[in-house]
DNA sequence: ATAGCTGCAAATCGTTTGCGCCATG
DNA sequence: CATGGCGCAAACGATTTGCAGCTAT
């Protein structure tokens, strides 16, 4: 029940330690995985190619361990909208303050940043249209729900 | 099948108009709910809440409607990033570029801004953890594939 | 030993589609 | 009166869950 090493599975070990999941061979194939696919890779397309390696796994193993991963501070989110559909009508610039533990959007004017980036390079040929800014943290209620 | 003016109807018969749409009564319904809720409600809470004014609405009507109202202009996402779930292992300071296109995601490094923003202001008891910056343009394949 | 993990299949959630009828331009 | 929009129900894709057996600590 083990082979492959490919990625040192005596760090691998350590991480999974750090973190307090156990150390199974699923799990090191699929962080390798993560590890060894360029760009961002949808669950379903990490499946696919973790399948190669263990024929058996199974999808919901996959989803359950990139959330595991994610909880545990392993990963981190691509992005804190991934629900459902959300629509905007606030036709002025503006950007979110997006809680990380209910999911809350709230507008924030463009005004309230005293600086805003600029891109120094960019890869080739990308034509800019505008930027989007998301401010992560956790905002009150949550605070208040949390040291309760 | 018309009453209920509550958001002044010449207006929006004129939006209508403006981006080639037939103004209905769900669809005046649809925009005024949407501009009374406060925050970013999901399609299923604009839709509850339509319920109450127009009770044989549908859900897919909700959907068909607001995708339209994108499309022309009229309203735009919250977020690109609206699809499945994706996660990553970078773990050095990053945002990200992101296609409206095809929607593909390549990070930038934080080097490569020359500035970052700055908050002056923001609502009482949110506690920041991070900035998550989203330039949102077309790539280069998307471009060429344009201009084919 | 035992708490945690796995694979499977069924369930669920958000969203989309096909279609016959109806309203708007 | 011709198009486009509507409601309905079925279809779908992504994700989650319950459960019985297996595995890491």
């Amino acid at each position: 029940m083990h082979d492959i090493p490919s990625l040192d599975a005596r760090s691998f070990r350590e991480l999974c330690a750090d973190h307090g999941l156990a150390a199974t061979h699923q799990r090191q194939m699929l962080y390798d995985v993560m590890r060894t696919m360029p760009g961002h890779p949808s669950p379903e397309e990490i499946y696919a190619r973790l399948k190669r390696r263990i024929p058996a796994i199974s999808l919901a193993t996959v989803y359950k361990n990139i959330h595991l991963f994610v909880e545990r501070g392993v990963l981190k989110e691509v992005s804190m909208h991934h629900g459902s559909l959300r629509v905007e009508m606030n036709g002025h610039p503006h950007h979110h303050l997006v809680c990380s533990q209910c999911k809350a959007i709230t507008d924030i004017e463009e005004e309230d940043f005293g600086m805003l980036p600029t891109l120094q390079r960019l890869p080739g040929g990308f034509e800019v249209d505008r930027y989007a800014i998301d401010v992560i943290g956790i905002c009150a209620a949550c605070q208040k729900a949390k040291s309760s």
